[in-house]
DNA sequence: CGGTTTTTTGAGTACAATCAAGTAGGGTGG
DNA sequence: CCACCCTACTTGATTGTACTCAAAAAACCG
């Protein structure tokens, strides 16, 4: 049987307790009777298609959402308008936490291709953590990774060159792939040229600028949207560094 | 009685029925009763100095900390060595959120003033959550503020200009210190301009000139670190747009 | 196949980084 | 209390990176 997220149309009715990413999930560390308990309160939606909105900035939150296959992009704008997409989440991610604060969502989100959710009514997850504890840490652990995941983006915008920036995005985007079931060195961007420019704060044409030097100094093999990474470790130096 | 926060030093036997950070804080919901059972699991710890550390990265998470007054800077750290300063924290402000995931805390927290810190005992926390849903649902609420907080943040970054940093910047700063009962024009910066340099990945040279240009255009009135803000909504404006 | 979107590439420019002094402010000790 | 030091901050001149404008090439889709 193959990974959920290599094949982009996955069954309706599908499991947690046969879910090949329920290891990255929330029903982590939980026992068959309580993975039973678990999977009963989760919906299972018809696919997303590419564009397809999961929720849309001041929706009511009522629920989190965990991504079996495909992938999502979350858009916040600010009161002028200007859009800037803060996350992109992959296949095992968990989606909506911070529309709790306040009981709405503040941004929209948007599928990038045909994507496969499972829909998780908050109220629901509350009650049962109340009852399983390692449901409740899991809970806690899932939201702090998240919180820690910002605190990296966070620290790649604040580097100054574009190569370290591009760098880092490539080998987040790696190592996140790797974590849902495919190679550590190759995969294909779900995002445009122009989602990467803007959730990093660059030009359009200086991606595609700097994707070409990486290309040129056999850095990484970049067609289209696939992507090879060819020397992972000075990629990762020139991320965290600067010099080449 | 004034508010804890112009206070900087600050009684070592201060409880929640009596602070006024309290509406800020985990108790907000709690009932009188509760927030007894609250109250007790707290540690009051003696006031941190200038430049002390709150805790260090690689440190054991077993505490979240509320801040009563003072302020801490988080500094995160990458594997070539590089400092980032992830955030400020102001009263009222819960730190250390991030540390719950993988058991340990991924920065450094250092006191920017003489700051009074309310230590937080995760374990009894998360036992006395299990049995207040009110504390229960605020501590979800805390730490889903924290990510949206950080997601604001990370549009900031992503922003082009300096000048829409530093404005958004210093929009963000008066809202905070209005939260914890300041005036909403006016505060003190609690760290130094190479601190905000870093925080906004900017050079310390730049910061200063586009705090002159503020200054010149009227939009505020800075000396040191003393600020006024004179016109907010221009400020505002330029942090979300870009035009002065 | 034509039309649209996405990506690449080029030329010129602007903004912020760097390098380099110089000034103010805060603390210590004589 | 003043001289001193050290750090924090300001200001100036120059350089370089990444943005903008512009247009061509490639990929995608009906």
């Amino acid at each position: 049987m193959t990974i959920a997220s290599a094949t982009p149309y996955c069954s309706h009715g599908a499991h947690c307790q046969t879910c090949s990413l329920s290891s990255l999930c929330l029903p982590v560390s939980l026992k068959t009777g309580e993975l039973d308990h678990f999977d009963a309160i989760i919906k299972r939606r018809p696919p997303l298609a590419t564009g397809d909105c999961l929720f849309r900035q001041g929706d009511h939150f009522s629920n989190v959402y965990a991504i079996r296959s495909g992938s999502l992009k979350q858009v916040n704008f600010d009161h002028a308008g200007n859009e800037q997409i803060t996350h992109f989440f992959l296949p095992g991610e968990l989606v909506g936490f911070d529309g709790i604060d306040d009981g709405y969502h503040t941004g929209y989100a948007h599928a990038m291709e045909t994507t496969c959710i499972c829909e998780i009514p908050f109220s629901h997850l509350e009650t049962l953590a109340e009852r399983i504890p390692q449901l409740r840490s899991q809970l806690f652990r899932s939201m702090s990774r998240e919180m820690k995941e910002d605190h990296r983006l966070i620290r790649l915008l604040s580097c100054k060159t574009a190569d370290e920036r591009i760098a880092g995005f490539l080998i987040n985007l790696a190592v996140r792939f790797q974590r849902c079931g495919h190679s550590s060195k190759t995969y294909r961007l779900p995002m445009t040229r122009t989602d990467i420019s803007n959730h990093l704060g660059l030009a359009l044409e200086t991606v595609s600028r700097v994707l070409k030097r990486f290309r040129d100094n056999h850095l990484v093999a970049i067609r289209g949207r696939d992507v090879q990474i060819l020397q992972p470790q000075l990629l990762y130096k020139l991320a965290e560094n600067g010099s080449p």
